[in-house]
DNA sequence: AATGAATGAGAATTCATTCAT
DNA sequence: GATGAATGAATTCTCATTCAT
């Protein structure tokens, strides 16, 4: 538990680490399932298994907590995603790769990733806010930089670098954000394989090069689309 | 404004109407400027021009109040896209319409999309979160028949449809989650326009056969891809 | 009670008056009895007989109640002293009246006196606390003017008025402040008499000519003092 | 410092005079500056360089250590002031040297005179309070003491002794209490000169024997008031 | 003796909700 | 129907005091 800008009272880095890691844990939890406003400093303390009075020897008020709580979420994936891709070496293996280990992180932090859309508001909107966006940045890039190493060697067309990264990073978050729907009807690796399948190689049927072509003019005055002939 | 379980003390329909219209659009405003917990009912009432006790004749509490404005937000979405569908025949320039008009719908209620994130989790979970995901589930029926009719007519591959539909939603709904970050950087048009490049084409490079079998190859070890010959 | 830059969210200026009376009656009695930290405001409520809510309709924060139960105690002072001397027009009668009158409201709001020494510091020292300064100072006018005439018609001496009047002030706010030890050894007439008669002719004895030189002498090397010859 | 019924864990003598030295000396500052609620334990063991949780090694609770400091203030006039009238012998000069001396050692002490009015009222009301009061009859009786001797050898008029002694002390007093006002306008030696100047030969004007008859009667029916003849 | 982490009671303040007018 | 004053439960945060080390 980096300290992250959240003053603590207590001194000794070891025990802050660990103070703060339960009051997370058991924050995290908490946000996750009732909400940042409906869950109390008192809910955190008592799941924490210490005072509620305690809790602010480590944090300085309730939003740090949400702050630390957040960022962890994002570290999870700057952390774990990385780790999926040890030894991956081929650009395309390494791109999918990621996408799949970011779904895999989403899934394991359900309900953590879902918090991160509900409760970053909540934060006031100084530099706290910043931390967190600025730490999404950098998290996806681990995926831009995958995405641009394909487009380098011709793996990948040049599409729009950003809007792809989304594409991926939104897609895996849907995981969690619409599990009430997925949940019943569709497994985890399905769920990968599928998002994939229709990144890799987009929707259209492949056609005759007369369709083709008609597909493509009609697609085109939609804007840039490039349909490979 | 449609009662949708949301009991009121009041008669006369008309002024029901007229008032919970008053109190929605000023909620909407206040929830996704502040969120909900932070807003008052004494907020909403100053805003909508009306005294707070009499925000308690026409919603039975404050949750109530964000019961309607979410709803109000799906159903600018159901409302909006057939709308824009409207004269156009043609299945795959249907579903592309559909997810132009998606976007823009989105872009419009660029607050209220992102007060959905956020706040859904402020109801009690009983069947007022079921209510607004059943509302959601419809809303994407619309995409999901415009998908459905491609795959019928041949134009788009026989992908599975839940996911396409949301990985359309979400990347729709992105534009708003994600404004902060391209609001500087791309403007709506573009956004769209890569949106569907990506949705349709996918990304690979179109490829010599021999290259094209061994991507496919490898591609398919993630799972069910299969790419087109 | 007037406003005195203490907002109020009621609108009601005679309601306002009301509640605001109530609550610094109860305010007074609980500050001065268990001093400004002791009391709650729940006491205040309670003992005002209205919830502890209300009391935030009527002030922004507690401190708010300190500065209008100050003021108020500044007022009674400058109300009732003004009053007392009402139709009486020689200079010296005046003077003596106005410290009569003062030791008598000091008397009678001898709790509140008291509390303006204790808990003055008690609010932020901004503006708020030159309020009651000035407020004192302009009491402190009306004792000074009654000299200042004395003055003028050579009824008293050429004293520096400012220790002369603060003089008379502690006097008077003395009877509170020490009310522990006079209350059994002195009644409050007596009390103002032997008060007037050290102030209006000091307590040297009269003594002949050459002890009353000696004397001087004596006393003019502490400083300016000239004794009358 | 003595223990003064202020019961203390440690045993050794010498520690605890040293201990208590710094944490009443830290405590002075403090709650003369920020008054006794607003310091914190952990402030004052701060200031005083020790744990906080010493501080209950040789203090039983926050307020027997405010019952030292004030007790430190009283002390420190019953010590100050015998200091400055040694060598001075005749009556009538020891008096004027006690007053000279009592002012300056509010003076010297001014943030902590100002803290015995303001934070007595912090003690429990039982029989620490007594202490104090206790001890400020006592320091009085320096003054009273003086001021007897005078009039026994007829240097004074037979004022009453505790209202004269009250005089002059809330005199010495007041030059700490509005402080605020005089800083300004005086300086401590013409405070002095001027206070004296006043309680000594009073403030009414020497005048021929027809209009001092007037006078006096005048003044005397203000009560007890026996103008020289 | 000393430290400082831990406790938990307590207090100010907010605000959804009710109710008298 | 409408108003807005009144209620009181609930929550955050502070800090005196205790206690394990």
């Amino acid at each position: 538990m980096q300290d992250s800008n959240v003053a603590s009272i207590v001194e000794d880095p070891e025990l802050i680490a660990k103070r703060r890691g339960q009051i997370v844990a058991a924050a995290t939890q908490l946000f996750a399932r009732e909400g940042f406003y409906r869950t109390t400093i008192k809910d955190i303390a008592k799941l924490a298994g210490i005072s509620s009075g305690l809790v602010y020897q480590y944090f300085r008020e309730k939003e740090d907590i949400l702050l630390l709580v957040l960022l962890e979420v994002l570290d999870s994936y700057s952390r774990e995603i990385p780790q999926a891709l040890e030894g991956v070496t081929e650009p395309l293996d390494r791109l999918l790769k990621a996408v799949d280990a970011y779904c895999r992180v989403v899934d394991r932090h359900r309900a953590a990733a879902v918090l991160a859309y509900r409760s970053t508001k909540s934060l006031p909107p100084d530099r706290r806010r910043e931390l967190i966006q600025q730490r999404e940045i950098e998290t996806n890039q681990i995926i831009a930089s995958a995405v641009k190493d394909c487009i380098k060697q011709g793996l990948i067309r040049k599409v729009n670098v950003d809007v792809l990264v989304y594409q991926i990073v939104l897609a895996a978050h849907g995981w969690a954000l619409k599990s009430w729907y997925f949940k019943s009807r569709i497994s985890l690796d399905e769920f990968i394989r599928e998002t994939i399948d229709i990144l890799l190689i987009g929707i259209l049927t492949p056609v005759g090069e007369e369709q083709r072509a008609k597909q493509k003019r009609r697609a085109n005055q939609r804007g840039k689309v490039q349909l490979p002939t």
